[in-house]
DNA sequence: TTTTATCCAGAACGCTGGTTCTGAAACTGG
DNA sequence: CCAGTTTCAGAACCAGCGTTCTGGATAAAA
């Protein structure tokens, strides 16, 4: 007995996460997810809930996608700034390539849903400390090599990064040019030395 | 002839602008916008056009508003970094106020709407620029006074001051505590010295 | 007061979106 | 090859939204 699945649904989240990560959640109707995805309404409310479970599984994907690729060089124990710098500028590259559509879920998030929904919000907050404290432990290993002055407090110097992380975010979104972006982050890593 | 018109367009689009700063555009309602201002649909759609139209007025009044009120001050021949700090500690002022429910309109536009509507895109692209020239102006002047180191570029300065801004709006967005908040003006601040 | 152009509140309309339902297709175990 | 269960595509349903329409109310001009 049993038709096997037709869609393997670790892709079809993959999808979602790029469909929600350029419209938002409310801008995005179940229809883009069916036809992005490939994968029938019924196939995704049976994997994944509804919408609004279906969304909350791409945040969280997302999420771990963006630590796993680029936040764990932090944890290396010989971090350096120049790892810190690289994630800001791969941000600008994923934020303002051609196309021009992808933004930042997180900062989309915060600012569509967050406000008036405190579940998503409390999850939001868990992957925000998460990046703070992952940047401060980036910038303990740059301590100690020198690379930053030795009066920083790393602890709050890494929400400092975070939320710089998401004014570019916001920067890229409204379409500035790539040179101001570049600038951003240059003022943004000057300001540890 | 001629009935008069029962209510006052100008405290009407403020009205609007508050909606617009707590929703964003797609999750307020033109029944939204009636219960809030006061005003009939029809009242709306004679004196605005339609939902979209009402929304690049209060987007408009929003920036002017900001502009006028918190803005201006930079503009002085004697402006300061004191100056400019306020600008961020009204910015938390309001943004963590106690219901926590109003956002920063440029953030949440240029999530929501940028990346797809080229018009709103333009529009806030006019804004930013004029803010980050703004805090080029005053960090002059604060230059000028010593306040500020003698080898900062201003310009740049200028747009990673409105990058700064925007970051802090999706941070105080997702809810996080007065203190971060706080400690990430510090941080910014501290980077022009 | 009468007239009349305008305004208002709410009904109505057409459309879109999230969710559920249905009949047919497809795959696996026997 | 058959039986049975799951999957699929799309129709169907219901609610909400932007917009327009309508009949009555209103205020100024005559």
């Amino acid at each position: 007995m049993v038709r096997t699945r037709a869609f393997n649904p670790a892709e079809a989240l993959n999808k979602a996460v790029e469909v929600f990560s350029t419209r938002g959640y409310t801008d995005t109707s179940m229809d883009d997810l069916v036809k992005a995805t490939g994968v029938s309404r019924y196939g995704l409310y049976g994997t994944f809930g509804n919408k609004r479970e279906l969304f909350e599984q791409a945040l969280e994907r997302y999420a771990d996608r963006m630590g796993r690729e680029r936040f764990l060089r932090l944890l290396e124990p010989d971090a350096s700034l120049a790892d810190i710098r690289r994630i800001f500028e791969e941000r600008i590259e994923m934020l303002a390539s051609a196309d021009r559509t992808r933004g930042c879920m997180l900062s989309h998030t915060a600012m569509e849903l967050a406000p008036h929904d405190s579940e998503i919000k409390h999850v939001l907050q868990r992957f925000i400390s998460r990046i703070a404290k992952t940047f401060a432990i980036g910038l303990a290993a740059a301590k100690e090599k020198g690379e930053v002055r030795a009066s920083l407090d790393v602890r709050s110097a890494g929400d400092f990064l975070t939320g710089a992380l998401f004014g570019l975010a916001v920067l890229a979104s409204s379409g500035l040019p790539r040179e101001t972006l570049n600038s951003f982050v240059d003022n943004t890593m000057s300001s540890l030395r």
